[in-house]
DNA sequence: TAACAATATAACTATACAGTTATATTAGCA
DNA sequence: TGCTAATATAACTGTATAGTTATATTGTTA
């Protein structure tokens, strides 16, 4: 049995990972570092939204960032990360197909 | 790559275990069924509070349902949710050392 | 040095939701 | 049939936060 405290930290992980366009972010950097702007291009989205995801992220300890001039490249520091998507995954593969199961 | 909807659905299933309450419930559900009263009292909060959350996993189909008269008793449905959080915790704990580690 | 490019941040708005309180619903029991 | 217990739900409030717009900061370059 975990702590509520551990269970408060836990939680924390979770409500970083329960936005998509953290998750997408984290998609792109999983084929390695990008800057700032490079992400804002893959994920269709503002650079000011996409450098407060970064923060979030980072604040957790997922991604890192290097500075290289006026450029910040991230990238992933918590390869967790990648398991607990294909984990999820897994779970809703499986209910999908248990509800497919039923029409059969 | 996963696609943005299957982004989506993830992201949806890490938010309902965002929630420290949700947490909890599961790791009490964890030893087996229990009644909304039982869950109550374990979780120490209010009855329509315990009923909501009971909902969302529900709805998530992470936890089931049983009527039996007048009691409802939950159960989890979805075993996946404690391998999500064996990783999380295993990754806060590595961070945890790292952080240690830098005062040894 | 002046203009520009890359990033971060502040202020704001709209939305989502956890918790509470009150109430509805339904089953067992006197 | 009324009373009580168990659960669900509705309405409300406060808070957190995603996205936007504007601006600050800092490095590069002409």
């Amino acid at each position: 049995m975990m702590s509520p405290e551990a269970l408060l930290l836990v939680a924390a992980r979770f409500k970083v990972l329960a936005e998509p366009m953290r998750l997408q972010i984290l998609q792109v950097l999983k084929s390695g570092e990008a800057s700032v702007n490079e992400l804002t291009e893959a994920v269709a989205s503002t650079q000011p939204n996409v450098s407060k995801h970064l923060r979030v992220l980072q604040d957790e300890d997922l991604v890192a960032r290097r500075q290289v001039g006026n450029n910040a490249f991230y990238r992933i520091s918590d390869k967790t990360v990648f398991k607990l998507c294909d984990v999820v995954c897994g779970s809703l593969k499986n209910n999908f197909e248990e509800q497919a199961a039923i029409f059969a």
